[in-house]
DNA sequence: CCCTTTGTTCGGTACCTGGCGAACATCAGA
DNA sequence: TCTGATGTTCGCCAGGTACCGAACAAAGGG
């Protein structure tokens, strides 16, 4: 695939950048997902949207300094950027995510194995 | 002035829309200006948009849940609303406004005497 | 009863966003 | 080298947002 056109870049990292990164529900889903700190395959993230539409969500996280994004071949391996958003917005991730854990905000977004299709039921 | 048409209603709060409300410097710096507890008039917030922009700002974070409006003869005063925020929130509009101050976000609103035009430096 | 004040709403514009499918670029494997 | 897998990018569309000035509604003051 292409180069990553934007790398994630400390400087970018604004506070209304990162508020508008995560209210969309289907990114707090992501970074739900990422909590854990594991890195994730990008095929492994299971979201009931289009590929282009996840990338698309995958490209602004990565953005807004919310995660980052290692190539290994052809595949990508997203983790998030504990470290940073802690050392620029002390307590704020860990807020946000307990509210979204407790409203279930993102919960539809969730991992699988690579090659599994869309559970039904 | 018309009444208003949407009063803060607790169970609209939920959290991508407080971040979409929260994702604007003018309505963080609201937030700011807000953020002692105290409660400001409309007339006395001060910030360099239009008075229909300013208007519709306070009606996004009206209709986020974050403040909420009192009308006194024919003007509004407005307050933060720490507690309904803090009980569904915890820590996240704290954590919050220490980035935005830290990050200088919002310090282009700021409160003034009422019938004081743009301070021009 | 008019007229001012105060904030909301309306109409309009320009831009951004989320969604999709299709096309593309890149790497790995046959 | 051809083929498949893997993400990204490219239109495109529908809808939302920020912004403004102007028009409006409501309450008070002359």
């Amino acid at each position: 695939m292409p180069a990553l056109s934007s790398p994630p870049s400390a400087g970018e990292m604004t506070l209304p950048r990162l508020l508008g990164a995560l209210s969309d529900p289907t990114r707090l889903g992501i970074v739900r997902v990422l909590s854990d700190g594991a890195e994730r395959g990008w095929g492994e993230l299971r979201a009931p949207v289009a590929k282009s539409t996840l990338s698309h969500h995958l490209k602004v996280l990565r953005e807004a300094g919310v995660t980052q994004t290692r190539q290994e071949g052809t595949r990508c391996f997203v983790t998030l950027r504990r470290d940073s958003l802690e050392a620029r917005f002390p307590g704020l991730v860990p807020a946000l995510l307990s509210a979204a854990v407790a409203d279930g905000v993102g919960a539809h977004v969730t991992v699988g194995d690579e090659d599994e299709d869309e559970v039904v039921g």
